[in-house]
DNA sequence: GAGCAATATTTCAAATGTCAAAGGTTTACG
DNA sequence: CGTAAACCTTTGACATTTGAAATATTGCTC
């Protein structure tokens, strides 16, 4: 934080990457995780107090949206970055409520295919809308091209993080 | 997507603002959203797996950790975004574990204070180091550049979504 | 075509997460 | 004082989450 009055602009740059920036990665993930947590926050209680749905809910349909021939669950897991289990009790949830339906295809009977009801499709129009708006409204005060900028670099980072996973490999 | 090979430089500017960036805040919001997730999925593994530990405990630590006096669990919560409930039952587990412990200060005996023990601290230290090192492994391909940018940049969304909160606000 | 590996989903236990209501404590006010 | 308001934590109901084990089905191999 403190600058040398002696040095030049180089120094200071070689003697910050040196010291300082250290914890450079460990403070962006800070941040990043803390304004995740913001905005899903936000976007939670918006969504229970308006139409009575949970983020995953939402989460789930937006894929099921995209895919009207359905989904089958193995693929809902990973497009939702959720595990299998999870997926399992998320659809049932969901089937009680009428908003979506599983059905086992002819070909073969170990895979479940999840799709959106009618009743599904039109909660999941509404909330879409909503949600892109509320999205546009918290981040109305932050310039277009930096935006723009964040979604390249963020795309970026996340290229980084799957090249030196431990585990499994993601797109 | 589509360029109009007519259009001057501006033209494109204006053209796209108008039409293509009307969704540039929701896919921004995937992306951080995803990204976000597959950094926490790594992170929670490998925390299990070298450590015994899950996310939000070492998030819990973590603040305790600064505030070597302790803090009220009402604090805790803010400081964790997590909420109070939760932060019951999240001491409870660590204070069986012998990593943190309660007491309720003369004062105010509405009050209970959680703080770490030596065990608990060890135990943070050895977590953080690794952390630390984790996080400069996932984003070693990211320029330190780009790292410094972001975390600004990120700062400003989340200033803009605190100020278009509809609830409380967090700094 | 019997056995076995691979695939796909479900189940289970434990932890985390929200929200709302209930329990104590303290403070303030008449 | 004595009660009401404010404050802090816990509790309870329910949803989400992970990870591992169990189930069920298919496809392959000999």
């Amino acid at each position: 934080m403190a600058e040398s009055e002696s040095g030049t602009v180089d120094l200071e740059i070689i003697v910050q990457g040196a010291q300082e920036g250290k914890k450079q990665e460990l403070r962006l993930w800070l941040r990043m995780l803390s304004t995740t947590k913001l905005i899903s926050q936000e976007i939670r209680r918006r969504l229970r107090n308006e139409f009575g749905a949970t983020l995953p809910q939402f989460d789930l349909m937006a894929q099921l949206y995209r895919e009207r021939d359905g989904l089958r669950l193995g693929e809902l897991s990973k497009r939702t970055m959720v595990t299998n289990g999870n997926v399992t009790g998320l659809v049932e949830r969901l089937e009680t409520d009428g908003l979506v339906l599983r059905e086992t295809p002819d070909g073969d009977r170990r895979v479940t295919v999840a799709k959106l009801t009618n009743k599904g499709e039109e909660l999941f129009t509404a909330m879409a809308a909503a949600h892109e708006g509320w999205l546009r409204d918290m981040m109305a005060d932050v310039d277009p091209a930096i935006v723009a900028e964040l979604w390249k670099d963020i795309g970026g980072v996340k290229s980084s993080v799957n090249n030196h996973l431990s585990g499994a490999a993601f797109d």
